[in-house]
DNA sequence: AGATATTGCTCAATTAATGAGTCATTTTTG
DNA sequence: CAAAAATGACTCATTAATTGAGCAATATCT
């Protein structure tokens, strides 16, 4: 039975859902919360919980910053970290980026 | 029309995946990719990447994390960011932890 | 060691996400 | 200003995720 590819995710980024998913977990150990005692407390089913363990791709980003926090994983950088005020400024900042990009038209030198 | 909650998620993480979203699109306008270049160098669909770019919890972390690290966004702390070098030193800290944890028995004194 | 709880896994049924397409609006470029 | 392109938002069919339950294996506690 060979595990059927739904779609192609970098291997950096699969590496980094397992790391995730080991940090949940370290995170449930240290509070001593079994699978049935987060997923609750998160929402979710226990399966689901387990799938975020182990780092598959499928899970919604929703339910797995849920369980993360609970087990206190932080999600982004330390100066990231104070959302209310960077959300914020960011919306700020992109009060002043584009608001659309346009693909460079490659016009080719064609009088030769 | 009123927008049905599917699952409770916390203000929080809903902050939290909105900032995620800012930053992907931040890191797009930066490149000058169009949501049509960004979404097929991610393997994605247009739409799927509106729903990432406002933070919706719904979407697969899988699709998050591609677009995430081609947009440039730093998925963990500065600390974490070596995935292969951590995801070992992971794996041996696991292998100290308990395998699975017990909740504690509230034995009352009853006999009183 | 024995008892009990936790974990890991599978499967079918249900629910939700995703892709593809369309259209109105906004933005950029010449 | 006109034309072309990008964006935002929406619908619907398809696909995939999520749930809930059950069971075997393993770990913990007394």
């Amino acid at each position: 039975m060979v595990k059927t590819v739904s779609r192609p995710y970098s291997q950096y980024n699969l590496d980094a859902l397992e790391l995730l998913g080991q940090l949940v977990r370290e995170g449930r150990l240290s509070k001593s919360w079994t699978t049935t005692d987060l997923a609750a407390r998160a929402g979710i089913s226990r399966a689901l919980l387990q799938r975020i363990e182990r780092g598959e791709p499928g899970c919604s980003i929703g339910a797995v910053f849920e369980v993360a926090t609970l087990c206190g994983v932080p999600l982004f950088d330390q100066d990231q970290r104070q959302l209310t005020t960077h959300l914020a400024a960011h919306r700020e900042k992109m009060a002043l980026l584009p608001k659309a990009v346009r693909a460079k038209v490659q016009r080719v030198k064609d009088d030769f």
